[in-house]
DNA sequence: CGGTTTAATTCTACAATGTAGAATTACGAT
DNA sequence: ATCGTAATTCTACATTGTAGAATTAAACCG
C-alpha cells in the first residue's frame, strides 16, 4: 500500500505549516513573515508565491480573494487555507521525519505539541 | 543573522537521518532499507546514491571503501558517515520545521527522543 | 584460468521543487 | 488623471528528486 506517498518538499512543508498556523490570515506577505520570524530564514516573495501556486495546483491549499471592506490602498489580498489533502500530505511528511529521527542521538529535542 | 541557512531538501534530510541512525553500517543498500522500513516510502537505489553523492559534495557526509574481510562475493561497500557540518545542517532543517509546527493543531505528535 | 553468480555502485536523463527579481495589477487618495 | 502603496504574477534558472540501465568487481566453480 501507499505506492506513491509523494512527500512534500522541504520548503513546501514550511509554507504549508505557515498557512496552517496563520489560520484565516494567511496570504503572501504574512506567510513570508511567519517563515522569517520563526525560522530566521529569509525568503523572497517570489519563492513564497510560486510555492503557494504549486500547492494549490496539487490541491494542498485553496485560495480566495479578500472581500472588500479594507480601507487601505493597494491590491486585494489572496487568502490561503490548508485543505484536507494538504493536511494529510503534511502529516505524512512530518511523520516520515519523526520516524527516522526516533532514537538518533545528536538531534534537537522535538517540539512539544500544544 | 544566518543569511543563507541553506536548508537541506526533504529527501536529503531523510537520507542523512538514515545515515546517522545506521552508524557505521550505512551504505547504499542499508540506507535504502532503513528508509523503506521506517517510512514505508519505496525508493530506487539510484535516488539514494545520487543524493548521497550530492551530500558528499556539500561535505554533509563522507565515504570510505570497506576494508577487505568480507567473504561474500560482489563489489566493495562504500560506507557513509554524517559529518559535523552535515549534522549541523540536519539540525537546522529539523529545528525550522519544529518551530513552525509548534502549537499548530491537527499535526501528529512529535516523536519522543530516546 | 575463464565464465558465472552475486552484491554493489555509477551513469544518464528528465521531472519537480527551490529561489529570486522584475514586472504588473489594482486600489484609495490627491 | 496620476501617484503612492500593497500585493500578486511572470520569467528564468539552479538545485533536488527519482528511476532504470549499465557497469564494476569480488568470490566461486569446473
Amino acid at each position: 500500500m501507499a505506492a506513491r506517498p509523494d512527500l512534500p518538499g522541504a520548503f513546501e512543508t514550511l509554507v504549508m505549516l505557515a498557512v496552517a498556523r496563520l489560520g484565516d490570515t494567511a496570504y503572501g506577505m504574512t506567510v513570508r513573515r511567519a517563515l522569517e520570524e520563526r525560522t530566521g530564514h529569509a525568503t523572497s516573495l517570489g519563492a513564497v508565491y510560486s510555492t503557494l501556486d504549486r500547492l494549490e495546483t496539487k490541491g494542498y491549499v485553496s485560495s480566495s480573494e479578500s472581500e472588500g471592506g479594507d480601507d487601505r490602498g493597494g491590491r486585494a489580498k489572496r487568502f490561503f487555507r490548508l485543505t484536507a489533502p494538504g493536511l494529510r500530505a503534511l502529516n505524512q511528511g512530518i511523520e516520515a521525519v519523526d520516524k527516522m529521527r526516533e532514537g538518533v542521538p545528536g538531534l534537537p529535542r522535538p517540539a512539544r505539541a500544544t
